[in-house]
DNA sequence: ACCATACTTCAACAATGGTTCAGGTCCGCT
DNA sequence: AGCGGACCTGAACCATTGTTGAAGTATGGT
């Protein structure tokens, strides 16, 4: 009956449990600025609710392999001042949908051309597409430069 | 007209630049015993020329997300003894294609529950699909106890 | 034979995404 | 008031995938 029940904040413990992700985790994630708390008087995290639904956005993006860098760039389109509603969500979702989406063309362009390789059994590094993705060849000479860009 | 004709091997810089790959990253791919070299008496790396295909083979792969651990497995299933063919490097890449369509389908299952997810607006954790991916959901309490199993 | 260039090793450092531990503090229940 | 469990910080450590630099050696062309 403490202020424990006052809007129902979170313990690093409880968002741990609840979320699946360590507290250990957690806290870093504090540190890089990707989720935040306020502190109670004996300097202890209290997380609000809406924290939850920031950790599950972390948590997907990753999955993805978005690096936290550029999710915490993505969860700071969210409004500071209040809590984000429903529509923020919806937003910065669909942002990230749309970078999903990137990466789908892109492996599904990387397996045709590779259906294409084991076709020919190549692999050939100077003639073959997958090995050449950005079609920068043919212009100097024999042989490709360079395999792959990044 | 020395021995350098003999068979075309390549120096680690020639496979660098044939490659595009860093001479530190090549040499580093052979510590972990992605590629392998013979030893010139004064101890320099010479490549035979089918190190060219596995450069290009782990490039791709980790353009994938593919950890070079299990790049390695993969490479191990060419024939040590003589110089992969055709029909090697074709087997290899087919196991490896696969590999390429689960994550091409796991991604679409998550873009496609993204999707469900903007239009509700949800992304609620105790009853979003993309935030329990496992559908470990239901059989204890209310709430859900993981957001996300990896 | 000489010299520039490329090569060698080893160690240290970098970024990402955390975990683990030590030493100490706080919270809430009885 | 006491106690156990949860929390705090900071530093050290882990794996992955390399890069950079120092100090020394080899190779190949003139």
């Amino acid at each position: 009956m403490t202020v424990s029940w006052q809007a129902r904040e979170l313990t690093v413990g409880d968002l741990a449990e609840r979320s699946g992700v360590p507290s250990s985790a957690l806290r870093f994630y504090e540190r890089q600025g990707l989720i935040r708390s306020r502190r109670t008087s004996g300097n202890q995290r209290r997380f609000s609710r809406d924290t939850l639904r920031r950790v599950a956005f972390i948590r997907v993006a990753q999955r993805v392999g978005i690096p936290l860098s550029r999710v915490k760039d993505v969860l700071a389109l969210l409004p500071e001042e209040r809590t984000p509603n429903r529509e923020d969500w919806a937003r910065v979702s669909a942002w990230w949908r749309d970078d999903l989406t990137d990466r789908i063309e892109h492996l599904q362009r990387l397996r045709d051309n590779l259906t294409e390789c084991i076709g020919c059994g190549c692999l050939s590094i100077d003639r073959c597409a997958l090995a050449n993705p950005c079609d920068s060849l043919g212009d100097e000479g024999p042989g490709a430069r360079r395999l792959l860009s990044p």
